[in-house]
DNA sequence: GTATCGATTAGC
DNA sequence: CTAATCGATACA
């Protein structure tokens, strides 16, 4: 399966009272204060795993959680993950379009996929670059946050079809 | 040990 | 708008 980014946030680590690292280096968020480039996953709300990615030095925590996809290959594989219906025709965007909706497209837990090197193609979940360049980039604040909600800290590709959030899946 | 809540989603 | 649902965290 293969899906380009086009909708991330940043998590600025231990002075950031809205992400995880906040409440310092636990079990839990170790991972963020390890080496960059590897995968941190959560579990949230009972329901859903969230990737990140961890980006400081090891000993800094920061991070960027990957809130929305557009779908390239592998479409049939993430609809059966998905549990959604391919026929007729699907709605695309119910795919990747959310944080909770990517992790169950690719399958992503957190027993599986936590720490994972997502710099390596060795791995079986990781980022490459396909010489894709979007075009205007939007700052937004962040999402579903009830911590410094007010941060523009949410980056996406302005106009794109698969980011996440109601206005975007009512629209057509 | 118990209480509370959340970087969400689906359904009414 | 609310329910679902459970691990991490805060507190006694």
């Amino acid at each position: 399966m293969v899906a380009r980014i086009v909708e991330v946030e940043a998590y600025l680590g231990e002075n950031d009272p809205a992400a995880h690292a906040a409440a310092g280096n636990t079990a839990r968020t170790s991972v963020l204060f390890g080496p960059p480039g590897h995968a941190y996953v959560y579990f949230i709300y009972g329901n859903h795993y969230c990737l990140n990615v961890s980006c400081e030095r090891e000993g800094k925590a920061g991070s960027v959680l990957f809130r929305a996809l557009e779908p390239l290959l592998g479409i049939e594989e993430m609809a059966r993950a998905r549990d959604l219906a391919l026929q007729p025709l699907p709605d695309l965007r119910k795919l990747t379009s959310g944080p909770g909706r990517l992790a169950e497209a690719f399958g992503i837990t957190r027993i599986r996929d936590n720490g994972c090197d997502l710099t390596s193609p060795a791995s079986g979940l990781w980022i490459g670059d396909d010489g894709f360049r979007p075009g205007k980039l939007e700052m937004t604040p962040r999402i579903g946050i009830r911590k410094a909600a007010d941060r523009p800290l949410r980056y996406t590709i302005a106009g794109n079809p698969f980011l996440s959030g109601k206005k975007t899946l009512a629209r057509d």
